[in-house]
DNA sequence: CTCCTTCCCTAACAAGTGTTTGGTAGGTTA
DNA sequence: TAACCTACCAAACACTTGTTAGGGAAGGAG
């Protein structure tokens, strides 16, 4: 993704002894080790659920099974592991994005098929959205988490352009602020992984018609 | 409130010579003087600006042209002036709503009054909104802050029971499944305070009425 | 066997945290 | 004038925080 070619900013001093930094050129190292990925995904539990400053590193090794000082061994802070779980879920979004984009779909099924892979994006990734809607907006400002930025002004420019362009070619109604309807849209399905549970009675799919349904046409009766 | 009340939690010794401490039974001391009310503003300001946690009482000093210490002359801790700012927004938000139901509208006019009132508290309590938001769901597992969940189911029960008398009276669709619609709903209404600017381009009317139109009758253009 | 790598532990450090204590300038009251 | 209250400051305290340094057990490679 263009928007996540940044280096991280890292500030001590590179032994190569360990492998807990990541590689020189962007993204983490090698193939991933396993053992790392789980330690991410539980971190990335704890985040959500307590906030990233209310989430000791104690707490994370606690829960992982073993001391604080040991995931100094994987990571090279407690700031890099927030890091790495923001960034590998916002590539993967864009991935999923840029495949819908390419399709070349109208404006209406482009908003569908946007929602429908955004619930997905939300039942692979939940822990990372969740801590992306409480932490992202107060993280922009720091420079290592300047994509956060980059990647909103881009989503808007996604979202907002396809509600006009709908707007235009007729299928959205005119009388409409665009802007207000773009908020209301992306806040509303973002805002579902704080609630959403994988495993539970609906899967993506379903929430996604529902939802889209509900926008689409209304909850009213159409008299 | 019924929810509210409750009686905080001082573990320090009541010296009763500062004023820090609310009155013994519940609600702050007398006429909550003035340069407290400022005091809490600018909390909440920086509260909703950085999250809770990440918040030091230097820095809420630093903005209201104080000393750190010099806080503790108004307030108990840091705890008890979150507990301050949520508690007397839930409270002018369920004087709010029960105002709306004792106006005893069908399903549909009374979902557009509380929506409309909602986006009104917003409107005049926007940090506290925001601090609900961010941090209401891991504050209500505190005994101190047991009012948070308290106040949370009454709100489903209020406008998940408005949603089914709606369908029920024929005034909602009955093929969407309603406590999806409910969260979709709400959320959409709540997250408006983490973007809504007091004094912007729309007042809360306006932003009500669009929300309303895009809710009840959907973005798509009729066929 | 020895060497090396992987992964973790023990133990500490320095900075930052919320909070307390004692004091004090300035105004109000007696 | 003297006593008193309000609202603050200055300085410290106890504790938690993220982080580091050094060492060691397990296991595969030579």
């Amino acid at each position: 993704m263009a928007d996540n070619d940044r280096v991280p900013t890292n500030s001590r001093t590179d032994s190569s002894k360990t492998r807990n930094s990541k590689a020189a050129h962007g993204k983490p190292a090698g193939p991933a080790p396993a053992r790392r990925r789980e330690l991410l995904a539980t971190a990335a539990e704890v985040f959500a659920a307590q906030g990233y400053n209310a989430t000791t590193v104690r707490r994370i090794a606690d829960e992982a099974g073993l001391l604080a000082g040991s995931l100094y061994y994987h990571f090279d802070s407690k700031e890099s592991m927030l890091d790495e779980i923001l960034s590998t879920f916002l590539d993967e979004l864009w991935a999923g994005y840029d495949a819908v984009l390419a399709a070349g779909l109208g404006p209406s099924e482009t908003l569908q098929a946007l929602v429908t892979e955004s619930f997905r994006e939300i039942d692979r990734h939940r822990p990372a959205v969740a801590i992306y809607q409480k932490e992202s907006r107060h993280l922009a400002a720091q420079p290592r988490f300047a994509y956060l930025a980059a990647s909103q002004r881009r989503f808007e420019k996604l979202w907002l352009g396809t509600l006009e362009r709908g707007v235009a070619e007729g299928a959205f109604r005119a009388d409409l602020d665009a802007r207000l309807t773009y908020r209301f849209v992306r806040d509303t399905v973002w805002v579902a992984a704080s609630w959403y549970r994988p495993g539970g009675r609906h899967h993506p799919e379903e929430i996604a018609r529902q939802y889209l349904s509900m926008v689409l046409d209304g909850i009213a009766v159409r008299t």
